[in-house]
DNA sequence: ATGAAAGCGCTAACAC
DNA sequence: GTGTTAGCGCTTTCAT
């Protein structure tokens, strides 16, 4: 019945004391453990409200030895290119499902000079686990962090000997294999593609699922250029393209990003899209809605991505049952770069 | 000496043994304390190297009731348009700036539809500060918030009866009146202009900057329309422009996004950009770089906003003074949607 | 089912 | 300059 004027937070103990109950009370019902009467629950649950009361997060994690908080781990150079549409949606995902859990959101960009400061931080105790998202890339130097410290990787791991380590990624293979049939459902019949860098899972997976679509058909499969994401890069792919001087009406693209950079340098060499070339490119993002004409893109779910990645790793932090391996789905988006069905023509060979 | 096996992380009472001195000329050191020896100091560093001692953040915020955590509240709507690559940039600036502080981020959604949850939250006395980013919006709901706890927010607030927060922002009026200048200075002769919603600082200011030099000018500012800040809306509001009958070859739009659906529009009516009409856009954000042609644009430093934002947080936080209000310059960049100067026309009147 | 007591790892007076 | 001593607010055995 201490007297006090608390200006700072109620504590658990003032609780107690409102409830007339013992501290320890008062945190199991903060915790919901079972064992506690109605009655006492009622009284506790009711000065809570009263008093305002909101548990001190130090004082729980340094008691329980938990922190309650996830990071969300951003190398630098992402964070570079975090205007990246995909990316941002990733980071929403997260955080939205984050934001309906007991866990916190600490994002923390990894200084790629001083690696062991990251490391160091994310090992000191100061979460109970990491989210690690690395763009276009397939970025795992964080690999030996998940025996340590639970993490889900955004991306599949390059290096098959990271394969033991949880991730969620889109299924870029099937996703580029579904572009280049749309390409070939629509007429086209020579095919080209503008590839992202092959030491990158989405990179590389995306030229396999065009790959092998065009074999299938048996189509060459040489029109191949490569490019870094950029908008920039995808031009001057699509100047190299150009200049091999092989004519193809159907090009996939790796990123909608790489596919607007393309999508000029046709333009400006007097190509006619989707007439003279179809276009199809990947993500589905506001690169690809707001371009002209509109991108036929292959459309990633970007936050349920995110949002699989932070619900994998509350289930393994609460020693759920978790997927290793969760792949999403993409779909084909239809807009304005790719012509209509040329039906006649497919029909007639 | 303590030959000990902690398996967990040290602690800095074994640094102290490790080292030969105290508790406290360890946490003195820690917390660089100008009142050490340099051979206490030595002895400690060395301690702790050779230990890979990291403090204990819950213990150190439980002792000295400091958090070291900002939270980052980003509204639930404004987490829709996450990909607004302007707010992405200032989350990224933010980012940076505190990854060189002691303090950590904590990225928080503001559930709108439970309001108070963030509120406990925030005063809950988990988090030092907070910077609040409305996106283009002047929501400044959490203006309450900053009597309470240590707050910056980024954009001015509408309401005047709130001008007694912290903010940081662009110089929206005078990067309007450059863009106007500019569209003046080429040769435009009769200008219009797509505004942001006029109770939104951003919408409204840019809009001033516009009326202030047309009117200078002693031209007509009656061609007004508005829109949301998004493409689409921005394609609408060119229709409603060029639906009013009036000719017009200089047009202001009050970002990139909504400048990139005017554009489409225009030339599907067979106007030709920059011939016919000249665009300015603003942000300087991604949208404008790969639109066809490339926008003319008012850049803002937005990454340098966000950092800025932090910095003034951790000023406040450190009891440095700081400065209530911080205006960013925005600069003009020409590119492909405005023509080139028509010197002689000018010239002529 | 509930309370008492012992810390979690650190900082912050206060003595020396 | 350095050590000693109390806690910070909570969880967690262990009794009861």
């Amino acid at each position: 019945m201490t007297q006090e004027l608390t200006p700072g937070a109620p504590t658990l103990e003032q609780v107690a004391a409102a409830a007339g109950v013992s501290r320890s009370t008062v945190s199991r019902v903060v915790n919901n453990s079972p064992h506690v009467t109605d009655e006492a629950m009622t009284a506790v649950l009711d000065a809570i409200e009263r008093l305002g009361y909101v548990p001190n997060r130090a004082a729980r994690s340094l008691a329980s030895r938990k922190t309650q908080v996830i990071a969300l781990v951003v190398p630098e150079t992402t964070a570079k290119v975090f205007a990246d549409p995909f990316f941002a949606s990733v980071v929403q995902g997260v955080a939205l499902h984050l934001s309906d859990t007991e866990y916190t959101l600490n994002m923390v960009i990894a200084s790629e000079t001083n690696p062991q400061k990251t490391r160091r931080y994310l090992l000191g105790g100061n979460v109970d686990g990491a989210l690690v998202v690395s763009h276009h890339s397939g970025d795992h130097s964080y690999a030996r962090l998940s025996h340590a410290l639970p993490t889900v990787f955004g991306g599949r791991p390059m290096s098959p000997d990271e394969q033991d380590s949880y991730y969620v990624d889109s299924d870029n293979v099937a996703g580029a294999e579904a572009a280049t049939r749309h390409l070939l459902d629509i007429g086209c019949r020579s095919l080209a593609t503008i590839a992202g860098p092959q030491d990158m899972p989405p990179g590389f997976d995306r030229l396999v699922g065009w790959r092998s679509v065009v074999r299938s058909a048996g189509l060459d499969d040489g029109l191949v250029e490569l490019g870094d994401f950029t908008p920039r890069a995808g031009a001057e792919a699509a100047r190299r393209l150009l200049d091999r001087g092989v004519p193809f009406d159907g090009l996939f693209v790796a990123n909608d990003q790489m596919a607007v950079g393309a999508l000029s340098v046709l333009r400006e060499q007097g190509l006619s899209v989707p007439h003279d070339v179809s276009i199809v490119g990947f993500d589905g993002d506001s690169f690809s809605e707001t371009s002209n004409p509109p991108l036929t893109s292959i459309a990633q779910q970007a936050t349920e991505l995110g949002a699989t990645m932070a619900r994998v790793l509350v289930d393994l932090l609460q020693g759920r049952p978790a997927d290793r391996v969760t792949i999403m789905p993409t779909r084909l988006i239809v807009r304005g770069s790719t012509r209509e069905p040329q039906g006649t023509e497919t029909a007639a060979d």
